[in-house]
RNA sequence: GGGUGGUUAGCUCAGUGGUAGAGCGCCUCGUUUACACCGAGGAUGUCGGGGGUUCGAAACCCUCACCGCCCA
């Protein structure tokens, strides 16, 4: 298996080994899952990017956190599948492909339905699907034979067989309601497709009929006064109680209509009245199913007035208002306005085009049953939601959701397999069957949110069982954005469960937060605050991108993202590959069993404890996605530990000639530290690792077991007090001016298991451990070091050093003392604070006692 | 209006009862052969305000202020 060994080159360059490795490990086949393996599986479906999507930052934070678990677990011995994907996502492109033919003067009208949803074919096996070729750059171990689609035969198929089985169980329904609808996309939209934001429209009082029959209504919409049926107030409203079931007259239109009581009116709101336009808003629209009032549609699909009778028929609904109100002024209608009025409207989330409410006949998915199952999921705990503080959110939406309008005014997409019969009847057509002659298809398509529901188990071949199905359903884990918790996360619960028969789609739904800019500020173009993922890989490599995703990504949480952070993941690598460098070229090596740990220095056994506390600790935080915190915990082992002390410390003992030991403990070291960073870093750690083991793949390397017995607090204490010393005598030689490569005759005075290192310590500190007479001495604890620095002790330097650090010894020492004076304390806390502090008042006592005779030594 | 998260070093954020932390930035020194994409040292905080619980609070409770997100 032993290839022959490489060397480094001198400078680790990103794009040099990216591609190269990349390609190597799709050869090997190392992403592809076996459905006969005996593994146990570990599944994940990818968040089916748009086919019109680009890689953008967050696709870069989630899909680097799904690599992360992906990589962790197949090196963890579980047949790991990472399975992906692209959604058709219907508004969003066809409105791209319109677009297009726009340019050339053309609308899907001109082509005809065959020829436009051909064209959008096309398109789609032309340029979309770019963000698949990006996703390599990033360097995502998924499993390339499974990719799917959502409009694939199979998942078509997928798609006919639940709407059938919802139909036929009667949770699936055409009616006429109030839906949300675009009239720029010409599509209903369903609650989620609308945004509501905050938009200057203005505020009426007009008054309907006249003299003692009069009432003054308020309305945001005069446009559509004249599709009133109703006038609604309050049933306890002593201003218009008398007036219930009075009619009045409806200017503009010259019609009667009653005034009706409900509770929904708000008395306080506007003037306590309000019209009641049943065609045109959601409320009305109940109100007047309540109270039989007429629906009177005064406007048609692209939002112009039509069918009033009016002078305002032809006209848009925004002209129609200005129109309206003059109208009224000049009838003298008015009472009061209020402009700008600001208030909360729905836009289309595709286009931002204002939501007209439109009565329309629209297939509805029933959802309470499917609903009540998905909220239980939860609850009773099959199903976890990472972080659990977002569960809350999840419940809110799942127990008070609405119908869900599933048909779409739209050519691309999931047709609806309902045929009509020629006396009205209607036929749901499943997969592999036929409509009657004579019947005709249902024109609309299918919610795209509807094909994506079915994600987790149509991508494994269901309705077909499959050797997949049957392997990897349920899935493991889902990562995603808690951005996308209504629109798909609880859609496939509700599918899910209702598909698979009550199986959910997977046991654990991990949420990331939103990458944002530098200043915590939401990315949007309009800022000019977006950043690129692909030209921070070409910058700093993937790796470096990764890194710095996966070490800012706490649970559930925004990130803030700054090149700069990339650039300091990217000399993080830097740092690793010439540690690695070093490491070899002082013999580090893999081969052969670890020393036994008698025989090694207190300086080796360190290590071995860091790096098997490390991996612990690391291990575990992955795998409970707590991706920022096991970031943390690798880079400061790797970065400080590792290479700031154990290597540093070890360079006198590589230099002796004597050093089989350390070569061993170190080359164990970086093998296990390249397999715990190989999950968020693959490249770097595939490089370095087959380059210093000679070995094939990380890929498939068995995740580290590390030996609890390797654990060793003593080393840690000694070599704490090692580092402590250095610390101080560093500190002295810069307070005193003495430049770090002048070296300077030394003498250790301490207990023996220190002085064992002395030669480590010097070295480490340019000092000679040479006969001497001290002109100086850095004292730590019951420590000391001489030095002579041929009487050029800066006397002033060495007094403010002693002085500042007395001032710390005397406030820790009054600290501890408040406390062992404190009763309370004394007779309340633990024992074992109680023994640290008494052991900090003894160590700070020794310290004053100490710097106090330095300073009085030293005048 | 309902729900929910936040307010900790200049910036972005960790830290769920026992002497306040990280990264970046800042200051000083330094080309000691792994690394200047570096090393060494240093400065910087009434932990949003007020009250309470506790021997002890950044952390738990109450309250106020401000910022954000989701839903209406």
């Amino acid at each position: 298996m032993s290839q022959e060994k490489r060397e480094l080159a001198s400078a680790f360059v990103p794009s040099a080994i990216e591609g190269s490795l990349y390609q190597k490990w799709i050869e090997a086949g190392y992403f592809t899952a076996d459905a006969a393996s005996s593994k146990e599986p570990f599944t994940i479906v990818i968040p089916p990017p748009n086919v019109t999507g680009n890689l953008h930052i967050g696709h870069a934070l989630d899909q680097t956190l799904q690599d992360c678990l992906t990589r962790l677990k197949r090196m963890q011995g579980y047949e790991a599948l990472w399975l992906p994907g692209m959604d058709h996502a219907g508004i969003a492109t066809q409105n791209v492909v319109e677009k297009q033919l726009a340019a050339q003067g053309l609308s899907r009208h001109d082509l005809g339905r065959e020829d436009f949803v051909k064209k959008v074919w096309e398109w789609k096996a032309e340029s979309g699907g770019q963000i698949l070729g990006q996703m390599k750059r990033l360097g995502d171990s998924v499993d390339w034979t499974r990719e799917a689609f959502t409009m694939d035969e199979n998942l078509s198929a997928a798609v006919l067989t639940i709407f059938k089985k919802l139909y036929d169980q009667g949770l699936i329904y055409r009616a006429e309601r109030i839906i949300n609808w675009c009239p720029r996309c010409l599509t209903a939209l369903s609650d989620i497709e609308v945004e509501h934001h905050d938009d200057a429209g203005e505020f009426v009082q007009v008054r309907y009929g006249d003299g003692e029959q009069s009432i003054v209504v308020a309305t945001t919409r005069a446009e559509t006064m004249m599709g009133d049926g109703a006038v609604a107030v309050h049933p306890d409203d002593p201003r218009y109680k008398h007036m219930i079931g009075t009619e009045v007259l409806l200017p503009l239109v010259n019609r009667m209509i009653p005034i009706i009581a409900d509770e929904l009116v708000d008395p306080e709101f506007g003037t306590g009245a309000v019209k009641v336009t049943a065609a045109h808003d959601p409320n009305d629209f109940e109100m007047a199913m309540r109270h039989n009032v007429p629906f009177v549609v005064i406007m048609n699909e692209h939002g112009v007035m039509d069918g009033t009778g009016t002078e305002f028929d032809g006209m848009d609904r925004f002209d129609a208002r200005v129109a309206v109100v003059a109208k009224l002024k000049e009838l003298g209608r008015i009472v009061a306005e209020k402009r700008p009025y600001v208030h909360a409207v729905g836009h289309c989330s595709r286009c931002d085009t204002t939501v007209e409410p439109r009565l329309s006949k629209q297939w509805f998915v029933k959802v309470a049953p499917l609903a009540k199952a998905a909220g239980d999921a939860v609850r009773d705990g099959r199903v976890k939601i990472e972080p659990a503080e977002l569960a809350p959110r999840y419940f809110e939406w799942v127990d008070n959701m609405h119908d869900w309008c599933i048909s779409r005014q739209l050519w691309w997409g999931h047709r609806i397999p309902v045929w009509y019969g020629p006396d009205g009847d209607i036929v749901v057509v499943g997969p592999g069957e036929k409509a009657p002659n004579g019947y005709t298809q249902d024109p609309d398509v299918l919610d795209t949110w509807f094909s994506s529901a079915l994600w987790p188990f149509s991508t494994l071949g269901w309705p077909q069982n499959t050797a997949d199905v049957k392997k990897f359903y349920p899935t493991s884990v889902l990562v995603t954005g808690y951005d996308i918790l209504f629109f798909w996360v609880a859609r496939m619960m509700l599918f899910g469960l209702f598909a698979m028969d009550g199986v959910p789609p997977f046991h654990t739904i991990v949420l990331h937060g939103l990458v944002r800019d530098q200043y915590g500020k939401k990315m949007s173009k309009s800022r000019g605050n977006v950043v690129d993922p692909l030209e921070f890989i070409d910058k700093y490599g993937a790796d470096a991108l990764r890194f710095t995703l996966a070490r800012g990504s706490n649970p559930g949480k925004d990130q803030a993202l700054a090149e700069d952070w990339v650039a300091g993941s990217r000399n993080f690598a830097t740092k690793l590959w010439n540690a690695t460098r070093f490491a070899m070229m002082n013999g580090a090596t893999t081969d052969g069993p670890l020393p036994d740990s008698a025989s090694l220095s207190a300086i080796d056994s360190w290590i071995l404890s860091r790096v098997t506390e490390t991996a612990l600790e690391y291990t575990e935080l992955l795998e409970s996605y707590e991706f920022a915190r096991a970031s943390e915990v690798i880079y400061h082992f790797a970065w400080d530990d590792l290479c700031d002390w154990y290597l540093e410390l070890s360079k006198e003992a590589l230099a002796s000639g004597n050093a089989a030991g350390t070569q061993r403990v170190l080359g164990y070291v970086l093998d296990v530290l390249f397999h715990l960073l190989h999950p968020i870093m693959p490249f770097i750690t595939e490089e370095l690792w087959t380059t210093l083991t000679g070995k094939k793949t990380l890929v498939t390397s068995a995740w580290p077991e590390v030996d609890k017995k390797n654990l060793d607090k003593k080393s840690e204490k000694l070599i704490g007090e090692l580092q402590k010393i250095v610390t101080e005598v560093r500190r002295f030689r810069n307070d005193q001016g003495v430049k770090p490569s002048q070296k300077i005759p030394a003498r250790f005075i301490a207990p023996n298991d220190v002085m064992a290192y002395q030669s480590a310590m010097a070295f480490l500190l340019k000092l000679e451990l040479v006969e001497l007479t001290p002109s100086a001495s850095v004292e730590i604890g019951d420590m000391k070091v001489e030095l002579d620095l041929s009487g050029t002790v800066d006397v002033v330097a060495e007094r403010a050093r002693l002085e500042k650090d007395l001032i710390t010894a005397q406030k820790d020492l009054k600290t501890a003392e408040v406390k062992l004076n404190n009763e309370g304390f004394m007779a309340k806390a633990p024992a074992n604070v109680v023994a640290e502090i008494k052991e900090r008042l003894a160590v700070t006592t020794a310290d004053i006692e100490r710097i106090t005779a330095q300073l009085a030594a030293l005048k």
